[in-house]
RNA sequence: GUGCCUGUAGCUCAGUCGGUAGAGCAGUAGCCUUUUAAGCUAUUGGUCGCGGGUUCGAGCCCCGCCGGGCACACCA
């Protein structure tokens, strides 16, 4: 099994016999791109030599073609695939037998002009070829690719250079991300970083990643939300602010779900919730947009519009609307229960969690195009603020598309006192055994204390976003490194039975 | 955590009724001065995820373990 390894460390040392180290290049200069040189030649006729330009090109050798005198190389860069062509009347014999010595997977710089073949592909005609690094380890199937799921994951690497759908993946995420740092940019936010590593970690409930100073002596958490720490920004007078940050939940592993993932939080003085929902329908209109030039994805087999403005419904009307559910069966908790029995479901340990499970049964299917819900009870909030005229509800919505929850928005409380309430009636809930709602911030309390300005705040998962928008169903695929469980044998995973004597 | 599916050569996959391991590509040795999944000839390569068990005999049947996928649970 090696032996594939071990003829690739032949090929090396033939190579140093020939006076070249593929490990000794540090730079090449690269003057053109696959892709570039595509459009640039794109006119060039049959038979046509454009011999006046030298182009120089790099990047991994991807197929090797010998035919006597004369080579086919692939050479992939990030742009693409171009041919190079290597006769041995052109580059002299003693470079031909170099050229000979490179394989699939090597990387090498290429210089010569642009032609094009008998068959009529643009071709670099090489006059000079450099060896800039040896590929020790044999690649996958050329056709097929690596299909391995578990070892696409495990060795991203490869399934990078191989299967180019990935990277096309990878760099719309950072697409993505840039666009949406562009526009939230020009509407006047500062981007910010709060800490990661906490002694209280709030903002949301979930189960931290517990972690441990050596210098302070004392536990730390890995946060589990930006949210406490981007407000006490807002009651310092920064207005505008907002993180995109790593989030650590020490959670349940699945198609949706990543330990760490990506969120955006934004928060905005002097805004409400609905201006929140108009800034948020504009940036997702402004992704699609930039990501396919239209507001229309398909995801899946669903064609999503994310045109604005996106449907507005009510978060009780919702329930009214779909299965007849009147508000006080939704708000009273006893009657909440009962129908969680009605529709088959399991009891619930709490009131939220009975509504949030009954929302995704009734509600969630039938949220396929983008809609804020709005109007969300306040058991189920507890940092945003009531509705003025219904102290029952809060000014907070969520975004849905394709059933999926998007993003989370609300008017922030800005009440001290009320937060202090709400937090001692979460100190309940966890001493009756939920487990996931964070201890209380006392000094975010303080904080508004010092007195908060009206502000709306909204969180989105920047992983779905990107799940959505490059259509794809599993959160794995859009993650360039997805934890996986560590394997045993990746600790003695490599056998080099040979060792450098192989080489000269 | 539970259920279902899954793990065979570097990669992609076959493997019948339980009868002693196969193909293509890759690799190796040749031929070939316009190929492109190049071609032609020859050829190497296996802890069938791991450990037990049943059997004259296990890739195949049974049990346990490990990894992965999906669903549920948990959770945004």
């Amino acid at each position: 099994m090696s032996d594939l390894v071990a003829a690739r460390r032949a090929r090396l040392a033939a190579l140093r016999e020939r006076g070249v180290d593929p490990f000794a290049a540090t730079r090449y200069d690269v003057t053109a791109h696959a892709a570039e040189l595509a459009s640039k030649y794109a006119e060039l006729p049959e038979q046509g030599r454009a011999e006046a330009q030298t182009w120089s090109l790099a990047g991994r050798i991807m197929s090797a073609r010998g035919q006597g005198k004369v080579i086919f190389f692939d050479l992939h860069d990030r742009t693409g695939r171009f041919q190079l062509f290597v006769r041995q009347n052109d580059v002299g014999e003693e470079a031909f037998a170099i050229a000979k010595e490179i394989e699939r997977g090597d990387i090498a710089g290429a210089s010569g002009f642009v032609f094009r073949t008998k068959t009529g592909e643009l071709s670099l005609y090489v006059r000079s070829l450099e060896v800039l690094g040896k590929s020790l380890q044999p690649l996958p199937d050329k056709w097929h690719g690596l299909q391995d799921v578990e070892k696409r994951y495990r060795r991203r690497y490869v399934d990078l250079i191989v299967n180019p759908a990935v990277r096309d993946v990878m760099i719309a995420r950072s697409k993505i991300v840039a666009e949406m740092r562009r526009f939230i940019d020009a509407h006047g936010f500062y981007e910010v970083e709060t800490p990661t590593l906490l002694t209280i970690a709030g903002g949301a409930t979930a189960r931290p990643f517990l972690t441990h100073s050596n210098a302070l002596d004392i536990p730390l958490s890995l946060r589990i939300a930006t949210e406490l720490y981007l407000k006490r920004l807002i009651v310092g007078g920064m207005e505008r602010v907002y993180e995109i940050g790593r989030i650590w939940r020490n959670e349940g592993i699945d198609r949706t779900h990543n330990p760490e993932f990506t969120m955006l939080e934004l928060y905005a003085a002097f805004w409400d919730v609905q201006d929140m929902m108009r800034f948020n329908e504009e940036l997702m209109a402004h992704l699609a947009r930039s990501v396919h030039g239209t507001e229309t994805v398909m995801y899946g087999e669903d064609a999503i519009s994310f045109a604005t403005p996106f449907r507005r419904m009510d978060y009780l009307g919702a329930f009214k609307e779909f299965a007849g559910i009147e508000r006080e069966q939704l708000l009273d908790p006893d009657q909440c229960f009962a129908l969680l029995r009605e529709h088959g479901i399991p009891d619930s340990p709490s009131h939220a969690h009975a509504l949030d499970k009954l929302f995704e049964k009734i509600v969630e299917p039938h949220l396929l195009q983008p809609t804020f819900v709005y109007g969300y009870p306040v058991v189920l909030s507890p940092l945003a603020k009531r509705m003025k005229d219904d102290p029952q509800l809060t000014e907070r919505y969520e975004l849905f598309a394709a059933h999926m929850e998007l993003a989370n928005a609300f008017t922030e409380l800005n009440d001290p006192d009320d937060q202090r309430r709400r937090f001692e009636l979460s100190i309940a809930e966890k001493e009756s055994g939920d487990e996931e709602v964070p201890p209380p911030d006392w000094d975010f309390v303080r904080a508004l204390e010092y007195g908060m300005p009206p502000t709306a705040g909204i969180g989105i998962g920047v992983d779905r976003l990107v799940m959505m928008l490059t259509n794809n169903a599993s959160i794995r695929d859009i993650l360039l490194f997805p934890l996986q469980r560590p394997l045993p044998a990746d600790a003695t995973d490599d056998d080099d039975d040979e060792g450098p004597a192989a080489g000269t």
